[in-house]
DNA sequence: ATTAATTTTGACCATTTGATTAAACTAAAT
DNA sequence: ATTTAGTTTAATCAAATGGTCAAAATTAAT
Protein backbone atom coordinates (compact mmCIF):
# COMPACT_ATOMS: atom_id res chain seq x y z
CA UNK A 1 0.00 0.00 0.00
CA UNK A 2 1.44 3.14 -0.79
CA UNK A 3 1.52 5.88 1.89
CA UNK A 4 -1.03 9.10 1.45
CA UNK A 5 1.62 11.38 0.80
CA UNK A 6 3.41 9.47 -2.00
CA UNK A 7 0.00 8.65 -3.59
CA UNK A 8 -0.73 12.86 -3.57
CA UNK A 9 2.83 13.45 -4.69
CA UNK A 10 2.79 11.04 -7.32
CA UNK A 11 -0.64 12.93 -8.43
CA UNK A 12 0.61 16.13 -8.25
CA UNK A 13 3.55 15.67 -10.57
CA UNK A 14 1.96 13.05 -13.05
CA UNK A 15 -0.87 15.71 -12.99
CA UNK A 16 2.03 18.62 -13.50
CA UNK A 17 3.79 16.86 -16.10
CA UNK A 18 0.73 16.47 -18.60
CA UNK A 19 -0.26 20.32 -18.40
CA UNK A 20 3.44 21.28 -18.45
CA UNK A 21 4.30 19.35 -21.19
CA UNK A 22 1.10 20.95 -22.93
CA UNK A 23 1.34 24.27 -22.21
CA UNK A 24 4.92 25.11 -21.29
CA UNK A 25 5.89 27.06 -17.90
CA UNK A 26 3.94 30.02 -19.16
CA UNK A 27 0.81 28.97 -20.58
CA UNK A 28 0.52 26.51 -17.54
CA UNK A 29 -1.44 27.58 -14.43
CA UNK A 30 -1.67 26.56 -11.02
CA UNK A 31 -5.43 25.77 -10.86
CA UNK A 32 -5.48 23.60 -14.19
CA UNK A 33 -2.60 21.18 -12.76
CA UNK A 34 -5.07 21.49 -9.28
CA UNK A 35 -7.86 20.34 -11.81
CA UNK A 36 -6.19 17.91 -13.54
CA UNK A 37 -5.05 16.07 -10.08
CA UNK A 38 -8.50 16.44 -8.35
CA UNK A 39 -6.78 18.39 -5.84
CA UNK A 40 -7.02 22.05 -3.94
CA UNK A 41 -4.61 24.69 -5.36
CA UNK A 42 -2.97 24.84 -2.24
CA UNK A 43 -2.06 21.44 -2.36
CA UNK A 44 0.17 22.26 -4.72
CA UNK A 45 2.04 24.80 -2.72
CA UNK A 46 1.82 22.77 0.30
CA UNK A 47 4.12 19.79 -1.61
CA UNK A 48 6.35 21.87 -4.02
CA UNK A 49 6.49 25.81 -2.45
CA UNK A 50 5.68 27.58 -6.02
CA UNK A 51 5.51 27.23 -9.51
CA UNK A 52 8.48 27.63 -10.39
CA UNK A 53 9.71 24.46 -8.00
CA UNK A 54 7.41 22.52 -9.30
CA UNK A 55 8.00 23.07 -13.19
CA UNK A 56 12.01 22.61 -11.67
CA UNK A 57 11.24 18.90 -10.52
CA UNK A 58 9.19 17.93 -13.72
CA UNK A 59 11.22 19.48 -16.11
CA UNK A 60 14.38 17.81 -14.38
CA UNK A 61 12.61 14.48 -14.33
CA UNK A 62 11.90 14.80 -17.77
CA UNK A 63 15.53 16.16 -18.86
CA UNK A 64 16.84 13.20 -17.18
CA UNK A 65 14.71 10.83 -18.32
CA UNK A 66 15.95 11.78 -22.04
CA UNK A 67 19.47 11.84 -20.99
CA UNK A 68 18.90 7.97 -19.36
CA UNK A 69 17.77 6.49 -22.52
CA UNK A 70 20.24 8.22 -24.84
CA UNK A 71 22.91 6.82 -22.70
CA UNK A 72 21.42 3.17 -22.17
CA UNK A 73 21.25 2.93 -25.74
CA UNK A 74 24.88 4.35 -26.33
CA UNK A 75 26.20 1.67 -23.80
CA UNK A 76 24.92 -1.23 -25.60
CA UNK A 77 26.48 -0.47 -29.07
CA UNK A 78 29.94 -1.56 -29.80
CA UNK A 79 30.45 -1.10 -33.14
CA UNK A 80 29.64 1.98 -35.37
CA UNK A 81 26.95 -0.36 -37.52
CA UNK A 82 25.11 -1.72 -34.31
CA UNK A 83 25.48 1.67 -32.74
CA UNK A 84 23.53 3.21 -35.74
CA UNK A 85 20.82 1.07 -35.59
CA UNK A 86 20.42 0.79 -31.56
CA UNK A 87 20.51 4.41 -31.08
CA UNK A 88 17.95 5.03 -34.02
CA UNK A 89 15.39 2.09 -33.09
CA UNK A 90 15.94 2.93 -29.44
CA UNK A 91 15.84 6.82 -30.21
CA UNK A 92 12.84 6.71 -32.17
CA UNK A 93 10.42 3.75 -30.12
CA UNK A 94 10.76 6.29 -26.89
CA UNK A 95 10.05 9.68 -28.88
CA UNK A 96 6.70 7.43 -30.14
CA UNK A 97 5.86 6.74 -26.69
CA UNK A 98 6.64 10.24 -25.07
CA UNK A 99 5.96 12.67 -28.66
CA UNK A 100 5.46 15.96 -26.07
CA UNK A 101 8.87 15.50 -24.71
CA UNK A 102 11.32 16.99 -27.36
CA UNK A 103 8.77 20.42 -27.97
CA UNK A 104 9.05 20.99 -24.17
CA UNK A 105 12.31 20.50 -23.75
CA UNK A 106 13.33 22.76 -26.59
CA UNK A 107 10.70 25.27 -25.80
CA UNK A 108 12.29 25.64 -22.52
CA UNK A 109 15.87 25.05 -23.49
CA UNK A 110 15.38 28.96 -25.22
CA UNK A 111 13.10 30.44 -22.70
CA UNK A 112 16.13 29.44 -19.99
CA UNK A 113 18.86 28.47 -22.01
CA UNK A 114 21.56 29.01 -18.93
CA UNK A 115 19.93 26.71 -16.74
CA UNK A 116 20.32 23.81 -18.72
CA UNK A 117 24.05 23.44 -17.63
CA UNK A 118 22.97 22.58 -14.07
CA UNK A 119 20.82 20.08 -15.37
CA UNK A 120 23.27 18.09 -18.00
CA UNK A 121 25.61 18.66 -14.60
CA UNK A 122 23.38 16.62 -12.86
CA UNK A 123 22.94 13.35 -14.59
CA UNK A 124 26.05 11.38 -15.89
CA UNK A 125 26.19 11.66 -19.21
CA UNK A 126 29.27 10.61 -21.01
CA UNK A 127 30.03 12.88 -23.58
CA UNK A 128 33.56 11.64 -24.41
CA UNK A 129 32.79 7.87 -24.67
CA UNK A 130 29.88 8.49 -27.28
CA UNK A 131 32.37 10.76 -29.36
CA UNK A 132 35.18 7.80 -29.48
CA UNK A 133 32.34 5.65 -30.47
CA UNK A 134 31.11 7.45 -33.52
CA UNK A 135 34.48 8.51 -34.52
CA UNK A 136 35.77 5.02 -33.77
CA UNK A 137 36.87 2.72 -36.85
CA UNK A 138 38.71 4.87 -39.61
CA UNK A 139 38.15 2.30 -42.10
CA UNK A 140 38.28 2.14 -45.64
CA UNK A 141 34.87 1.33 -45.87
CA UNK A 142 33.45 4.69 -43.82
CA UNK A 143 33.51 8.19 -45.12
CA UNK A 144 35.36 10.89 -43.52
CA UNK A 145 33.56 12.88 -41.49
CA UNK A 146 33.06 14.92 -38.49
CA UNK A 147 31.66 12.83 -35.61
CA UNK A 148 29.91 15.83 -33.86
CA UNK A 149 28.07 16.74 -36.96
CA UNK A 150 26.90 13.09 -37.33
CA UNK A 151 25.36 12.78 -33.74
CA UNK A 152 23.26 16.61 -34.62
CA UNK A 153 22.44 14.47 -37.63
CA UNK A 154 21.12 11.51 -36.62
CA UNK A 155 19.46 13.36 -33.41
CA UNK A 156 18.09 15.99 -35.94
CA UNK A 157 16.32 12.98 -38.33
CA UNK A 158 14.60 11.20 -34.86
CA UNK A 159 13.29 14.25 -33.66
CA UNK A 160 12.40 16.95 -36.02
CA UNK A 161 8.94 14.57 -37.07
CA UNK A 162 8.06 14.83 -33.75
CA UNK A 163 8.35 18.96 -33.08
CA UNK A 164 7.26 19.65 -36.04
CA UNK A 165 4.31 17.46 -36.03
CA UNK A 166 1.49 20.00 -36.72
CA UNK A 167 3.12 20.92 -40.00
CA UNK A 168 3.92 17.35 -41.24
CA UNK A 169 0.74 16.13 -40.05
CA UNK A 170 -1.22 18.97 -40.98
CA UNK A 171 0.17 20.18 -44.36
CA UNK A 172 2.20 17.01 -46.12
CA UNK A 173 -0.33 14.36 -44.81
CA UNK A 174 -4.16 16.88 -44.95
CA UNK A 175 -4.36 15.82 -41.35
CA UNK A 176 -4.60 12.31 -42.77
CA UNK A 177 -3.12 10.47 -38.78
CA UNK A 178 -3.12 7.34 -40.77
CA UNK A 179 -0.73 8.47 -43.03
CA UNK A 180 1.61 10.71 -40.66
CA UNK A 181 1.62 7.27 -38.82
CA UNK A 182 2.88 5.17 -41.21
CA UNK A 183 5.37 7.56 -42.10
CA UNK A 184 6.77 7.70 -38.74
CA UNK A 185 6.64 3.71 -38.45
CA UNK A 186 8.57 3.53 -42.13
CA UNK A 187 10.64 6.68 -41.33
CA UNK A 188 12.83 4.43 -38.31
CA UNK A 189 14.25 2.16 -41.27
CA UNK A 190 14.33 4.90 -43.66
CA UNK A 191 16.46 6.80 -40.95
CA UNK A 192 18.69 4.02 -40.81
CA UNK A 193 19.71 3.35 -44.50
CA UNK A 194 19.76 7.32 -45.19
CA UNK A 195 22.60 7.49 -42.59
CA UNK A 196 24.15 4.21 -43.21
CA UNK A 197 24.13 4.92 -47.32
CA UNK A 198 25.92 8.35 -46.37
CA UNK A 199 28.25 6.91 -43.33
CA UNK A 200 29.70 3.69 -45.13
CA UNK A 201 31.14 3.72 -48.84
CA UNK A 202 29.00 1.46 -51.23
CA UNK A 203 30.37 -1.31 -52.95
CA UNK B 1 8.82 60.89 -45.81
CA UNK B 2 6.85 58.26 -43.57
CA UNK B 3 3.36 59.44 -42.38
CA UNK B 4 3.02 58.85 -38.45
CA UNK B 5 1.10 55.99 -38.51
CA UNK B 6 3.27 54.00 -40.24
CA UNK B 7 5.98 55.13 -38.36
CA UNK B 8 4.32 53.92 -35.22
CA UNK B 9 2.73 50.66 -36.60
CA UNK B 10 6.39 49.88 -37.88
CA UNK B 11 8.21 50.74 -34.29
CA UNK B 12 5.07 48.43 -32.90
CA UNK B 13 5.61 45.63 -35.09
CA UNK B 14 9.05 45.62 -34.67
CA UNK B 15 9.14 45.59 -31.24
CA UNK B 16 6.12 43.11 -31.03
CA UNK B 17 8.48 40.81 -33.17
CA UNK B 18 11.90 40.97 -30.86
CA UNK B 19 9.45 40.38 -27.85
CA UNK B 20 7.25 37.53 -28.97
CA UNK B 21 10.12 35.54 -30.64
CA UNK B 22 12.24 35.78 -27.28
CA UNK B 23 9.34 35.27 -25.21
CA UNK B 24 6.37 33.41 -27.04
CA UNK B 25 3.21 34.01 -26.66
CA UNK B 26 2.14 33.17 -23.21
CA UNK B 27 5.65 34.53 -21.89
CA UNK B 28 5.23 37.82 -23.45
CA UNK B 29 3.85 41.31 -21.95
CA UNK B 30 2.24 43.90 -23.45
CA UNK B 31 4.38 46.81 -21.27
CA UNK B 32 7.06 44.96 -22.38
CA UNK B 33 6.62 45.20 -25.89
CA UNK B 34 5.49 49.23 -25.25
CA UNK B 35 8.90 49.56 -23.66
CA UNK B 36 10.34 47.89 -26.69
CA UNK B 37 8.89 50.10 -28.96
CA UNK B 38 9.39 53.54 -26.73
CA UNK B 39 5.35 54.24 -26.60
CA UNK B 40 2.48 53.84 -24.51
CA UNK B 41 0.69 50.68 -23.37
CA UNK B 42 -2.67 51.73 -24.99
CA UNK B 43 -0.92 52.81 -28.49
CA UNK B 44 -0.85 49.04 -28.58
CA UNK B 45 -4.23 48.40 -28.01
CA UNK B 46 -5.05 51.65 -30.13
CA UNK B 47 -3.05 50.19 -33.50
CA UNK B 48 -4.11 46.39 -32.58
CA UNK B 49 -7.08 45.74 -30.87
CA UNK B 50 -5.51 42.70 -28.66
CA UNK B 51 -2.96 40.32 -27.71
CA UNK B 52 -4.04 37.97 -29.86
CA UNK B 53 -4.11 40.24 -32.75
CA UNK B 54 -1.19 41.43 -32.19
CA UNK B 55 0.57 38.07 -32.16
CA UNK B 56 -1.04 36.97 -35.05
CA UNK B 57 -0.09 39.72 -37.29
CA UNK B 58 3.97 39.34 -36.06
CA UNK B 59 3.57 35.10 -36.22
CA UNK B 60 1.63 35.46 -39.95
CA UNK B 61 4.24 38.04 -40.85
CA UNK B 62 6.57 35.66 -39.73
CA UNK B 63 5.56 32.61 -40.92
CA UNK B 64 4.68 33.76 -44.67
CA UNK B 65 8.32 34.81 -45.14
CA UNK B 66 9.68 31.26 -43.89
CA UNK B 67 7.38 29.49 -46.66
CA UNK B 68 8.47 32.61 -49.24
CA UNK B 69 11.90 31.93 -48.54
CA UNK B 70 11.16 28.01 -49.35
CA UNK B 71 9.25 28.70 -51.93
CA UNK B 72 11.98 30.91 -54.06
CA UNK B 73 14.77 28.37 -53.29
CA UNK B 74 12.57 25.63 -54.35
CA UNK B 75 11.74 27.83 -57.81
CA UNK B 76 14.79 28.66 -58.56
CA UNK B 77 16.08 24.87 -59.28
CA UNK B 78 16.59 22.46 -61.81
CA UNK B 79 17.62 19.43 -61.44
CA UNK B 80 17.77 17.29 -57.86
CA UNK B 81 21.69 18.30 -57.14
CA UNK B 82 21.04 21.59 -57.88
CA UNK B 83 18.06 21.77 -55.89
CA UNK B 84 20.03 19.90 -52.71
CA UNK B 85 22.71 22.87 -52.99
CA UNK B 86 20.44 26.03 -53.50
CA UNK B 87 17.95 24.45 -50.62
CA UNK B 88 20.66 23.68 -47.94
CA UNK B 89 22.88 26.82 -48.64
CA UNK B 90 19.96 28.86 -49.03
CA UNK B 91 18.20 27.39 -46.04
CA UNK B 92 20.76 27.60 -44.05
CA UNK B 93 21.75 31.28 -44.88
CA UNK B 94 18.42 32.54 -44.30
CA UNK B 95 18.67 30.83 -40.57
CA UNK B 96 21.84 32.16 -39.45
CA UNK B 97 20.28 35.25 -40.14
CA UNK B 98 17.04 34.90 -38.00
CA UNK B 99 17.86 31.92 -35.58
CA UNK B 100 15.08 32.70 -33.87
CA UNK B 101 12.67 31.90 -36.21
CA UNK B 102 12.66 27.98 -35.81
CA UNK B 103 11.91 27.88 -32.22
CA UNK B 104 9.10 30.94 -32.52
CA UNK B 105 7.09 28.82 -34.88
CA UNK B 106 7.58 25.74 -33.48
CA UNK B 107 6.10 26.66 -30.08
CA UNK B 108 3.40 28.55 -31.65
CA UNK B 109 2.48 25.43 -33.59
CA UNK B 110 2.31 22.98 -30.28
CA UNK B 111 0.84 25.95 -28.62
CA UNK B 112 -1.68 26.14 -31.27
CA UNK B 113 -1.54 23.57 -33.80
CA UNK B 114 -4.96 24.11 -35.73
CA UNK B 115 -4.27 27.62 -36.34
CA UNK B 116 -1.25 26.52 -39.13
CA UNK B 117 -3.64 25.89 -41.55
CA UNK B 118 -5.01 28.81 -41.71
CA UNK B 119 -1.78 30.75 -42.02
CA UNK B 120 -0.45 28.00 -44.57
CA UNK B 121 -3.68 28.42 -46.75
CA UNK B 122 -2.87 32.44 -46.60
CA UNK B 123 0.42 31.37 -48.71
CA UNK B 124 1.05 30.02 -51.99
CA UNK B 125 2.89 26.98 -51.22
CA UNK B 126 3.35 24.52 -53.87
CA UNK B 127 3.53 21.21 -52.24
CA UNK B 128 3.27 19.17 -55.67
CA UNK B 129 5.53 20.93 -57.21
CA UNK B 130 8.27 20.24 -54.43
CA UNK B 131 7.52 16.59 -54.31
CA UNK B 132 7.84 16.35 -58.05
CA UNK B 133 11.18 17.75 -57.94
CA UNK B 134 12.46 15.56 -55.78
CA UNK B 135 10.51 12.63 -57.15
CA UNK B 136 12.07 13.72 -60.83
CA UNK B 137 14.89 11.99 -61.90
CA UNK B 138 14.24 8.22 -61.23
CA UNK B 139 17.93 7.32 -62.49
CA UNK B 140 20.13 5.02 -62.11
CA UNK B 141 22.08 7.34 -59.95
CA UNK B 142 19.91 7.72 -57.37
CA UNK B 143 19.04 5.77 -54.69
CA UNK B 144 15.41 4.93 -54.30
CA UNK B 145 13.67 6.86 -51.63
CA UNK B 146 10.58 8.09 -50.51
CA UNK B 147 10.62 12.13 -51.51
CA UNK B 148 8.36 13.01 -48.73
CA UNK B 149 11.55 11.31 -46.12
CA UNK B 150 13.82 13.51 -48.43
CA UNK B 151 12.11 16.94 -47.65
CA UNK B 152 11.73 15.99 -43.40
CA UNK B 153 15.27 15.30 -43.77
CA UNK B 154 16.66 18.12 -45.31
CA UNK B 155 15.08 20.55 -43.35
CA UNK B 156 15.50 18.58 -40.22
CA UNK B 157 19.39 18.68 -40.67
CA UNK B 158 19.18 22.26 -41.45
CA UNK B 159 17.16 23.41 -38.53
CA UNK B 160 17.81 21.16 -36.00
CA UNK B 161 21.20 23.22 -34.92
CA UNK B 162 19.09 26.36 -34.10
CA UNK B 163 16.21 24.94 -32.46
CA UNK B 164 18.89 23.28 -29.94
CA UNK B 165 21.62 25.76 -30.06
CA UNK B 166 21.45 25.83 -26.36
CA UNK B 167 22.37 21.91 -26.17
CA UNK B 168 24.62 21.90 -29.03
CA UNK B 169 26.62 25.25 -27.65
CA UNK B 170 26.45 24.72 -23.73
CA UNK B 171 27.21 20.73 -23.82
CA UNK B 172 28.63 19.86 -27.18
CA UNK B 173 31.06 23.21 -27.10
CA UNK B 174 30.72 24.12 -23.51
CA UNK B 175 29.85 27.24 -24.19
CA UNK B 176 32.54 28.57 -26.79
CA UNK B 177 30.88 30.38 -28.89
CA UNK B 178 33.47 31.03 -31.58
CA UNK B 179 33.14 26.55 -31.63
CA UNK B 180 29.67 26.69 -32.20
CA UNK B 181 29.78 29.02 -35.55
CA UNK B 182 32.37 27.52 -37.10
CA UNK B 183 30.27 24.20 -36.33
CA UNK B 184 27.74 26.14 -38.16
CA UNK B 185 29.74 26.94 -41.01
CA UNK B 186 31.19 23.58 -41.97
CA UNK B 187 27.71 22.73 -41.45
CA UNK B 188 26.22 23.47 -44.39
CA UNK B 189 29.02 21.85 -47.00
CA UNK B 190 28.79 18.98 -44.25
CA UNK B 191 25.02 18.61 -45.04
CA UNK B 192 25.23 18.83 -48.84
CA UNK B 193 27.86 16.06 -48.60
CA UNK B 194 25.43 14.18 -45.95
CA UNK B 195 22.89 14.15 -48.32
CA UNK B 196 24.78 13.97 -51.83
CA UNK B 197 26.30 10.77 -50.10
CA UNK B 198 23.07 9.49 -49.12
CA UNK B 199 21.48 10.25 -52.01
CA UNK B 200 23.15 9.58 -55.29
CA UNK B 201 24.85 5.88 -55.97
CA UNK B 202 28.45 6.25 -55.14
CA UNK B 203 30.67 5.01 -58.67
C1' DA C 1 -10.29 8.24 24.10
C1' DT C 2 -7.26 12.07 23.86
C1' DT C 3 -3.67 14.32 22.10
C1' DA C 4 -0.53 15.47 18.62
C1' DA C 5 1.00 15.71 13.98
C1' DT C 6 0.05 15.75 9.35
C1' DT C 7 -2.69 16.59 5.35
C1' DT C 8 -6.42 19.01 2.87
C1' DT C 9 -9.53 22.64 2.07
C1' DG C 10 -11.85 27.22 1.40
C1' DA C 11 -11.46 31.94 1.84
C1' DC C 12 -8.70 35.52 0.90
C1' DC C 13 -4.62 38.62 -0.51
C1' DA C 14 -1.41 41.18 -3.47
C1' DT C 15 0.19 41.58 -7.80
C1' DT C 16 0.13 41.24 -12.53
C1' DT C 17 -1.87 41.97 -16.81
C1' DG C 18 -4.80 42.77 -20.80
C1' DA C 19 -7.97 46.08 -21.77
C1' DT C 20 -10.87 50.51 -21.51
C1' DT C 21 -11.86 55.35 -21.33
C1' DA C 22 -11.70 60.04 -21.07
C1' DA C 23 -8.75 63.66 -21.48
C1' DA C 24 -4.68 65.91 -23.63
C1' DC C 25 -1.96 66.73 -27.52
C1' DT C 26 -0.92 67.32 -32.61
C1' DA C 27 -1.62 68.67 -37.09
C1' DA C 28 -4.17 69.59 -40.97
C1' DA C 29 -8.42 71.98 -42.96
C1' DT C 30 -11.51 75.81 -43.23
C1' DA D 1 -8.22 81.48 -35.03
C1' DT D 2 -11.34 77.70 -34.75
C1' DT D 3 -12.81 73.41 -35.86
C1' DT D 4 -12.07 68.72 -36.75
C1' DA D 5 -9.99 64.36 -37.17
C1' DG D 6 -6.42 61.62 -35.78
C1' DT D 7 -2.89 60.24 -32.29
C1' DT D 8 -0.97 59.62 -27.63
C1' DT D 9 -1.13 59.46 -22.76
C1' DA D 10 -2.44 58.78 -17.79
C1' DA D 11 -5.56 56.82 -14.84
C1' DT D 12 -8.10 53.07 -13.92
C1' DC D 13 -10.74 48.57 -14.27
C1' DA D 14 -11.81 43.80 -14.02
C1' DA D 15 -10.20 39.40 -14.34
C1' DA D 16 -6.66 36.15 -13.71
C1' DT D 17 -3.16 34.25 -11.06
C1' DG D 18 0.47 32.74 -7.81
C1' DG D 19 0.55 32.51 -3.23
C1' DT D 20 -0.83 32.65 2.04
C1' DC D 21 -3.25 31.33 6.21
C1' DA D 22 -6.18 29.68 9.49
C1' DA D 23 -9.47 26.28 10.13
C1' DA D 24 -11.19 21.64 9.17
C1' DA D 25 -10.32 16.83 8.33
C1' DT D 26 -7.60 12.87 8.62
C1' DT D 27 -4.15 9.90 10.46
C1' DA D 28 -0.89 8.39 13.91
C1' DA D 29 0.73 8.17 18.72
C1' DT D 30 0.01 7.80 23.70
Amino acid sequence: MVSKIENTEFKIITAARKVFLRKGMDGARMQEIADEAGINKSLLHYYFRSKDKLFDRVFSDTFKSVVETINKVFSTSDTLETFLENFIKGYTSVLREKPYIPNFVLHELSRNPQRIVEYINTTNFDKSRIISLIASEPDLNVRPYDPLQLIVDIIALCIFPFVARPIISGFLFEDDVEAYNSFLEERTQHIIDFVKASVFVQK
